[in-house]
DNA sequence: CGCCGAGTTGAACTGAATCAAGAAACGTGG
DNA sequence: CCACGTTTCTTGATTCAGTTCAACTCGGCG
């Protein structure tokens, strides 16, 4: 089974021979969390970013409609976190929820902040994070306004090829912001140009 | 004629006291834009942080058809900057550009980063404009998966009820993602509603 | 006055949604 | 290991939101 480590995961991005902070990381619960089961419900105030050691996780919304919004997967080695609700301390709009069993490290935010604050090192490194979310966000955004469903999924299968395979396409649908059906339909399209081509 | 000032705005948001820091700022290169003048074009690298003192900016891309797709308006008050060209040094994607004659404040990418690590005040200060970027980018994300046309301009219209009045109306449909006829009907509807409801 | 760009309106069109029904795949318990 | 129920995926028919293209209106400005 695929599997991720924080602590490699961190000794690799982050200078870390400060005793302090191998100490901070060892100490962090490690939790099992089944399939279904969440880790942040609407309305909650999330306290903590989740490093995906093993599993798959989703980040999502519900609109009035009661229809799923995916926001972000996040398969082993991958981080996720409510950071408007995080860092504002407001309630959250959203839903981290299990998509397959999976271990999970969780990571008190403020002792996020304060590893920041006592370790340049840290810093540094939970700025790249903070980037590269950004980088992320403002890819999709310029997808969203800019691209058809179609390439919007030829673009999702070039980011994201594994999870192609793991996730089921319903889902797939609502991070592309489409309907199960109108996927379904680009998937047969895209099938028979590829015929047509050879 | 609005106007916004980038050393009150720090002084109101970071702890200034140390003099180096006072130095940097007050050091800062202020330029005139004249109306469709650009500040970073497709391919360039994003080397500063434009903070506006008076004016209007549009951040933007153009996709292969030639359409144009507003990312972020940054009037008086607002910093614009390409943080994935920025940070990692990458051409960028995107255009900056006065949409009104306008006074900036170019800060150094590099000297951000490097006030980042030597005042801790000014650290958070940073973070703060992260975290608070992510959570505009991710509320409009959420939005467009899940909103109709006519919900999203209502949105709009919460959120920057100013820009409405400045910014002309095709350039609010690129940044809602529809056409300006649709634009032009959505209004039309909203009017009538409105109407009925008296 | 006449031009020009921005906004509006109309008519036809289209990409995607909806609703409905059937087929395939999947997991669970017997 | 099969049988059954459940979920996922596909397909078809219809509807709808938003696009496209074209013509027209309006207000500002040289």
């Amino acid at each position: 089974m695929n599997s991720s480590n924080l602590k490699t995961f961190l000794t690799s991005n982050v200078d870390m021979d400060e005793q302090i902070i191998r100490e901070h990381i060892e100490n962090l619960k490690k939790i099992q969390v089944k399939k279904g089961n969440f880790l942040l419900r609407q309305g909650d105030v999330c306290k903590h970013s989740f490093f995906v050691e093993e599993g798959l996780l989703k980040y999502y919304s519900i609109d009035e409609k009661g229809k799923q919004h995916i926001l972000q997967f996040a398969p082993e080695g991958w981080f996720v976190v409510d950071r408007e609700s995080a860092f504002f301390n407001q309630p959250s709009q959203y839903f981290i929820e299990a998509l397959e069993d999976s271990v999970v490290t969780m990571i008190d935010v403020d002792m996020f902040a304060s590893l920041s604050l006592h370790n340049q090192s840290f810093a540094l490194f939970n700025n790249k994070l903070l980037h590269n979310h950004i980088r992320h966000l403002q890819n999709r955004i310029n997808l969203l306004l800019s691209a058809t469903a179609e390439e919007r999924y030829l673009d999702f299968i070039r980011i994201y090829p594994d999870l192609l395979l793991r996730v089921p396409q319903t889902l797939v649908a609502s991070y592309l912001g489409i309907t199960p059906e109108s996927l379904s339909r680009v998937r047969k399209d895209l099938a028979t140009k590829k015929h047509q081509k050879q």
